[in-house]
DNA sequence: AAGGTAAGCAACCGCAGATTA
DNA sequence: GTAATCTGCGGTTGCTTACCT
């Protein structure tokens, strides 16, 4: 018989849930709580299975659950989750009170769908003068998915029209860009200047790899870039600024400790604070394979100065014109890293 | 009105990690 | 230490409803 593994018990029901079961279900659970979900078919009096039971519970039955459509918020909130931890729904969902992973799943299922159609139906009406167009949207599905933020106004990069659009689903405003990635796949467009801790200056002439955001996935072209950056002062445990064209990015340590210390309360730390803890299971995860690999937190330095890090360096407060800058972020590591 | 198709969603399945005996 | 069991997760299925033609 070809029944679940859990579902010894003969003449166990499956299939959509009555209302008579559900009673059932939600009188022994909140009347008894749960410890063991094998014993509350029999001890609620239901033919099903502990399984089945603790599904509807979760995903149904319990009181705080919440229904109906997402929210925009929610919605930003899912996309940009997704991009740092991929499909781990439950996770996604322990951000989304009252959520499910079942719910925010079948959403990102449909959703992702829409937006596969749509682009399809998009590129077959227009023509494309970047032969990395297609590429940069074709991983929707899989966990390597790449965004360009900040719509780019160079036509030789890339003119991917569906993409720029998560500039406005990001995390928390159109204006308070706050990502996490692998410096290994970020793409800057464009030479770019950092200031290092010691002042002094480094020019990055990157733009032969960043052309290709395909190819950056390789180790090969990687490791390219790798040298070429190797002059830079270790950017991952310190505060560091990139300097690109007129947009100021900076380069968060992964982990940042004592965010309940910081002196100024401000409105970004509940921010800051739940993307370290993204960022601290996202290590736990990755068990970091070497000293390299990093993700950071990215935050537009016109909205969130760095004095408020800690860092050393103070940015220019400006930073207004995004339009000339690509950035194409694969939040989810590589499996080629 | 009827039939076909797509969308939305609840539920199931298999697996893996955790826990217990 | 290990086998059995439980729990939770992500992928997938399949049912119901909505929407076309």
């Amino acid at each position: 018989m070809g029944h679940h593994s859990c579902c010894n018990q003969q003449k166990v029901k499956r299939g959509l849930w009555s209302p008579e079961e559900d009673e059932k279900l939600i009188t022994y659970i909140t009347t008894h709580g749960y410890g063991c979900w094998s014993e509350v078919p029999d001890k609620a009096g239901l033919q099903r299975c502990g399984k089945s039971c603790r599904l509807r519970w979760i995903n149904y039955l319990r009181p705080d659950i919440r229904r109906g459509r997402f929210t925009p918020d929610e919605e930003k909130l899912i996309i940009s989750l997704h991009n740092v931890v991929g499909n781990r729904w439950a996770h996604i969902a322990s951000h989304l009170p009252g959520r499910t992973d079942n719910e925010i799943k079948n959403y990102w299922n449909s959703w992702i769908k829409k937006k596969i159609r749509k682009h399809n139906s998009a590129s077959n009406s227009s023509t494309t003068t970047n032969i990395n167009t297609q590429n940069h949207v074709l991983d929707f599905t899989s966990n390597n998915i790449k965004l360009d933020h900040f719509a780019n106004q160079d036509q030789n990069v890339t003119t991917a029209k569906p993409i720029s659009s998560f500039q406005e689903t990001t995390l928390f405003s159109p204006t308070c860009p706050l990502f996490m990635f692998e410096p290994n796949s970020l793409l800057l467009h464009g030479s770019a200047t950092t200031e290092g801790n010691n002042n002094n200056n480094h020019n990055l002439q990157t733009d032969q790899y960043f052309q290709d955001s395909v190819n950056l996935i390789s180790s090969e072209t990687w490791n390219q870039v790798q040298s070429s950056v190797s002059s830079l002062p270790p950017p991952i445990s310190s505060t560091t600024s990139f300097s690109m064209d007129t947009m100021n990015i900076n380069y968060l340590p992964p982990l940042i400790e004592n965010v309940e210390n910081m002196e100024e309360e401000s409105c970004f730390d509940h921010q800051r604070q739940e993307m370290n803890n993204i960022n601290d299971e996202w290590h736990q995860q990755q068990q970091c394979p070497n000293n390299n690999i990093n993700n950071f937190l990215f935050w537009d330095n016109m909205v969130h100065g760095n004095d408020q890090l800690g860092g050393e360096e103070q940015l220019a407060p400006n930073s207004t014109n995004m339009g000339t800058n690509t950035i194409t972020l694969s939040p989810f590591p590589s499996s080629s890293f």
